[in-house]
Parts: C-alpha cells; sequence; structure tokens
DNA sequence: CATGAATGAGACTTCATTCAT
DNA sequence: GATGAATGAAGTCTCATTCAT
C-alpha cells in the first residue's frame, strides 16, 4: 500500500511538473531532462510511467478530464430546463479552466490545435461536453424556447468560442487579475447570447420590439396596471439573474 | 531590377513554401530542409533571406498583415455608423482567414498561441485592428448606440473568440465544405450580438417579454393602439422589460 | 530439497527462455525484460542466478555441453577403427545440432564469432571435441587409413566447416523441412572426403587417374608383377599416378 | 570535380572506418562516434551519407561485392571446364576474403549471419556467386564429369563451408601466420572433394576404379589398344594440375 | 547570389543493473 | 529468495545553422 501510495506520488509529481512545464515553455521546447529535475526523479523513471514524451502530454488531459468532465455531466440531467443546462455546462467549463491556469493553458494554447490530440480519449471527453451544449440548444430550438430558425453550431460555436478566447488573451498577457473573472463575465455573457436567440412570443411570454414612442406609450399602460406589475417583476427570462442574489 | 525581381521572387517562393509548409505540420515538426525543397532553393538560400527560422515564420503574417490590415482600416472613417463599422471589421477579418486558409491555419493554430510572435510587428497589426473593433463598441456606448452598461472587452471577445473558433474547428476537420461560409454566419451572428448590447430605443424599438397572462393584456392594449401594432411586427428579439430598469 | 528443486527449476526456465530468444533475435537485440517474461519470473530474479547477461550466454552451452560432449567422447576409446571414431563424432555433433536447433543457431551464428566465448569452459569442450576429430585423422595419417599426405587440419576444416555450413543455411532459411536431414547426408558427405583421403587399396577397387604413358605402363606393370597386387588392393580413390611421383 | 573527390573520398574514409571498427569489435559494440573519429569527421556527417548505423554496416559489403563479384564473374564464361570453372569461383572467393581480411572478418562473422543482411543487394551479390558454384556442379553431374549420384547441394556446401570455416578459424585465432595460406590449401582441398565426386572412368583422362582382376586384364588391353590412346591424350581430369605448373 | 557540405548541440530513448523491501 | 521500482550511462539520430567556394 506504502509503495503504491508513493508510486502514484511519483507518476503524479511528474504529471505535475510536466503539466507545469509544458504550460510555460510549450511541449517542444520543454524537455524531459528538465521536467525530469522539476519532478526530482531520473529521465529513465519518466519512461518507467510514460513511453513517450507524447504520452505523458496526453496522459495530463486524460486524467483530469477524466476527473472532470464525468462528474460534471452527471448534474446536466436533474437540471431539466435548458438554458440552465447550459449555463451548467458553461460554468463548470469556465471553472476548470479557471482553477488550474496550467490545464487550462495547455489545452488552449497547445493541444487544441494538435492533431493527434484530437484522437486522444481527453479530447473525446472535451467533445462529449460539448456535444452535450450542443444537444441543449438543439432541444431548445426544438421545445420552442429558442427561435427556430437559431444556428445551433453557430451559438455553440459563440459560446464556446467567447470563452475561449477569453482564456487565451488572458493567458497571453500573464493571466493578470482583472476586475473581473471570467467566471463573473459569464451571465452578462449569456444574457446577450439567450436574449439574442430567445423564441419571442407567447409560450414564455411575448416578446416586443418597439421604438420610443410606442415605448412611452407602454409605460402609462405598465403604470396604471398594476396586475401586469407583479408578473412582470417576476418575470424572469434569465434565470441567471436570480441566481446571482 | 532583374535581380530584384528575381531575388523577390525567390524570398516569396520561399515563404509561400514556410507558409504551406507551417501551417500543415506545424513550425516545430517543419523542418528548413522540407522547406527548402518546397520552395525549389537550398537550405542555405533560406539563410540568406532570413536570419532564422523564426524569423522566417514571423515574416509571413508580418508581410500579409501589412498588405491586408492596413488596407481595410484604411475604409473604416468612412462609415460613420458604429455597426457598419464593426461589420465591416469583421467582414475583412473573415475575408483574410477565408482567402487564405495556409494563412489563418497558421495564425489561428500556432502564432496565437506564441509568444515571441506577440512581441512582433504582425501581431501589433492585429491588435491594432482588435483595438479599433474595441472603439468602435465603446462608441457605440458613448453614442447610446449599446447599452451602457455593456462590456466592450467581453463583447470585442464575443465577435472575435467567436469567428476564430469557427475558424479553429473549420480547420482541424480538415476544412469540410459546408452548407454555411464562415461568411455567410456573419450576418446571423450579428444579429445576435447586436441585438443583445443594442440600447433600447425607437430605431429598433423596445423589447417586452412577459408571460401569457400579462400578453393577453397586452393584446388588448395593442388591439386599440395601431400606431403601435404595425412597429410590433417588425419587432424582434428579446430583452425583458425588467432589466431595462 | 524443496526449495532446491525450485530454484533449479527457476535457473533452467530463464536458461530456456533465454536460449529461445537468444536464438531468435541474436544476444544483443534481446533484453533481459523479454527474457524475464518469457520465464516467467522478474528481471531482478535473473540476476540473482546470472551476474550478467553475458554470463546468462555463455552458461547455456556451458551446460549443454558438459551434458552432451562428454557423453559422446566416452564411447570413443571403444572405437578401434579410425574412420568410425571420426564419423561417431561427426555424427554425436549432428545429432546434437539437429535436436537442439535453438542451440545450433545459437552456437553457429552467435557464439562461434565471439571472442569472449571462445575463453569459456563451453568453447574448452567443443574444442575438445574438435580435438578428438583431429587426432582421429592424424591417427589415421599415421597408421597408413588415410594417406600420408593428407594435411589434417585442412580434413578436419572439412569435416566440421561442412555440418556447420549446412547447418547455418538451414538456419538462416528458416529450418525449412528438407528431402534429406543433414544427419541423412553424413554417410555421402564422409564418403566423398575419406574416399579422397584413404590410402589407396582393394575395398573399394582401384582407382587409377592416369595420362597415356603412365597407363600403358602400369599395363605392363600390373600384368607382370603380381607384387604390386597387393598393394592395389588397399589404394583407393582418385589420385593421378603423376601426382604421386 | 575537385568537390566530387573530396566527396568520395570522405564517404570512403567513413566506410574504411566503419569496416575497420566493425570488424574489430562487432557491430553493435562499435558506436558511430568512435567510427567518426577514427574517419577524422563528426557523427553528423555519417549521417549525411548514411541514413542509418546499419545503412553505413550494409553499404560496405554492398560497395565490395560490387566492385568484385561482378569482375570475377565476367571471367567465368571463357572457362569451359566445369572443373576449372570451379576452381576460378572458389579462386577468387579466396583471393577477395584473404586480401581484405577486415571485410571477410566482417561478412563471416557477423553479417552471414544476419537476418537483414540476407535482405541486401551486397548478399544478392554472394547468393549469385554461390549459385554459380551449384550451376558448375550440376552441370558437372549432367555432363558425366561428376558422379550421376552427387549431390549438388552437399558438394557447394563442401566448398564453400570448408573455405569459410578456415576464414573463421583464421580470424578468430587473431590471423596467425600460418606455413600454408588458405588460397595454397585450395588445390589439395580441391583435389579431395573433386576426385571424390569425379565419375570414374575413360572420358576425362582415364580414371579406373577396379578391383584386382580388373586391374590386371586392363593392362593387357591398354597394351594393345592404340584407340584408347589417342583419347586419353586429350583427356585431363584436374586441370588444376595444369596450372600449377 | 547561391549552395553543397559539414557540424555542434542536444533530445529522446533504451537497458542492464542495483537495491530496499 | 524474489521483485518492483529506479536509474546511470550511453547511443542513435535530427536539425538549425555556418562557411568556403
Amino acid at each position: 500500500m506504502a509503495d503504491r501510495v508513493r508510486a502514484k506520488t511519483r507518476k503524479d509529481r511528474i504529471m505535475d511538473a510536466a503539466l507545469r512545464i509544458f504550460a510555460e515553455k510549450s511541449f517542444q521546447e520543454a524537455t524531459i531532462s528538465e521536467i525530469s529535475k522539476e519532478a526530482g526523479v531520473s529521465e529513465a523513471t519518466i519512461y518507467e510511467y510514460f513511453g513517450t514524451k507524447e504520452d505523458l502530454l496526453f496522459a495530463i488531459p486524460e486524467k483530469i478530464s477524466n476527473d472532470t468532465y464525468e462528474e460534471s455531466e452527471a448534474v446536466l440531467p436533474f437540471i431539466k430546463d435548458v438554458e440552465g443546462r447550459m449555463r451548467a455546462i458553461m460554468l463548470s467549463y469556465i471553472q476548470l479552466y479557471e482553477s488550474n491556469p496550467h490545464y487550462s493553458a495547455l489545452v488552449l494554447l497547445q493541444l487544441m490545435s494538435n492533431k493527434r490530440f484530437r484522437q486522444t480519449q481527453a479530447h473525446a471527453a472535451i467533445r462529449r461536453s460539448a456535444h452535450s451544449l450542443l444537444d441543449c440548444i438543439r432541444e431548445g430550438i426544438a421545445n420552442g424556447t429558442f427561435r427556430p430558425d437559431a444556428d445551433a453550431y453557430l451559438i455553440r460555436s459563440m459560446l464556446m468560442g467567447t470563452i475561449e478566447h477569453l482564456f487565451i488573451h488572458w493567458h497571453m498577457q500573464g493571466m493578470p487579475r482583472r476586475e473581473k473573472t471570467i467566471m463573473e463575465m459569464l451571465d452578462p455573457f449569456l444574457e446577450i447570447v439567450l436574449s439574442g436567440i430567445r423564441a419571442k412570443k407567447e409560450q414564455q411570454g411575448l416578446t416586443l420590439h418597439l421604438n420610443l414612442e410606442d415605448a412611452r406609450a407602454l409605460g402609462q399602460i405598465l403604470q396604471n396596471d398594476p396586475a401586469l406589475q407583479s408578473k412582470a417583476e417576476s418575470a424572469d427570462a434569465s434565470r441567471t439573474i436570480k441566481e446571482r442574489n
């Protein structure tokens, strides 16, 4: 048992060191020698655990995605409304990246554009998660949450591309501390996207689009109709607002 | 002069070959030997023109961005409305990437995450272009086109991140022919984003979001106001009344 | 005792595995790891029994030659006639190689040309056996069985070299099943060699090889000289009269 | 031209050094570093000329066999009698090995038992030469020079195996100076083999195989039969005897 | 200007061997 | 006695880069 633990420790030490160095210098510029020093083992020991430098590279997201994606996906079935599910996916995605900057740097800056990584189990997990998102969007379109002419693929690209871009920029600028974390941007961001694709209408209320004069008129009306007001108050497209409290 | 021409030809042949090979295999996996063969020159000749393999890498976007970004930015001052200017920037961006897939592969998959590239003139040009976009958005916020609480940085990230993501995916899947080109996605995409950030008002009217009972009530009102009706017909997307308050 | 037995079993399993693998891949290309797997023991265990990979290599013929050569040499003193003794040596030699192809592959293809092996006890046994053969031949020359001008060393080289060559070829061709086994070639082979070196005489008649004048002379002699007759009886194959002079 | 010559020199220097070191230490124990020092070039230069350490190994016999075998085989068609042709083949074989001991050590002690070498052009040349020998023997059997029951394959194995054995032993003993060179052993050796397989009889001079009474009878016949005489005159079993003068 | 030829520097990887348990 | 785990030591090979012509 002690042995097992020590072995695990060793393997983990190697992967930790590798993650740090790969993320900081890039896979190609990192050397096994450097990693072995950082991990406090000999180079040969690294090859005891990983057949190849590339195997070591891929083992890192393999492990992390196993630990993470699966777990986060377990929650999804319990969230019934589509937007909530989408938000949950985005949230776990951001959480993962934010809590492990080395990992997100590695994945976003290096692995995403590595063809061999795309044939990896780890990437399959990422794809699975991306697919969930697509499914949510499609479901939303199908059940009338979203406009029928919405392009699910485009929307998913907006969701993921924006987050990825935010992380990439953050990394490329040396991960500065910002007024707003990316996590804090999630709801404003989602609000923009979702409000742009929601079906306007009866099912979930009526969506109107009026000019100023109309608005003024409407203002008066609402003013005078208390019944309407209270409803409007609780009406809430973006459950995100609620969650913020 | 003939010499100059020949020299230019040679240099260009080298850069063309390098672009192709860097894009297909990645900078690190490409070799000078391979590029020299592809370009039809000797390896030593490459070093006549470029001091270093990396110099050659950076010379490619340097040249292309000089040819492109500047030119596209020349038009901007003549477009007065902010959204139009934003659209123009996005458009030239997509045009560049779509018309030169090797270049977009190189920039998006490799250079974007290269720290040294970020200190390059070429990257400065890209940044300049990204800054124009940010400026447009800020101007839009300032002049009331966009909501005052809009996060310009987030919006720019949405605009660029989404497009980048679309291109990256397209590349990673081997650039398949799709029903919709990315260019064709631009307007639907912009519509979602812009409608999500526009200030509420006459031009694009007021958007309400209510539940059924509210809608019924509203229906009555509208019923009686013919002026309102026609406006409502052209109405569009997705802002809750609440949020506007 | 049980321990001893188990130990012996283990050691033998290792040597068996090593023999197989050394023979199939060559000493240098075989790895201790592979042998340990084949033998069903750990690598470290191999070092319990053999100090070195090379020690393991040399231990194999050591053991086999101890078991074999000695035994086969035990019979020799009981065979009085030289040719029979030679045949017995060749026979046991072929028998050993044929019954243990891995061993013959190892010895012939690898050990024979290994300088350090030549300082081994195992090689000493082989040399002893080769020496017996040389002794037989010399004895044959001394006792008139073979021609006095025969070159014992050359003859031994013929005997061993031919057999070795046959085995080497057989191995290099993947040990195909042949119409004639090497064992079945032994007698035809010996017949050629022996008939080439026997002192001339009766058993297989007189073989003469003469030019014209010699032939004529011979005619006369034979006709008239009964004394010659007895000589001719022991005569053998294939020597020109000229050469004899 | 000067360039070419220098290049050739360099390549040859590498091959010479490699031959020496491979022969002395064995392929596996030799290192590229050592060869590069011996050749006076850098390690990288070796890889300019040879893709692989093994390529370098195989290039050596490739070159030598191209220079040699072909040339020696050119003579064969001009030698009409079978035994003469066989002798010529053996002779060139011994000559090659004797004049280039490093080469014979390499081929006999290492390459002969190297499976990959057997798929080489160089080995094809060796096989071709071995095949010539087999063809000669078969022709000799077919045309009555040799006994019809002779086993051509066995005989070739005797011829080659013996010579190889002599060379191997010579090498393994450190190439001592001997009273007789292997070349000097050729004719005695051939005489034993050939006399053992020649068809017994008139056609090629007179080889007789008789028992006593027959011999006596023969005397009478020869004496009296002039017709036989002329045949005998042109006869010449072993042209080797003639060549010796 | 162009290049053939050469190489320094180092990376990855392999394996026989050791040792604590 | 047996072994899992660790590693020292080396070797092959690759490539960007230089330089003389």
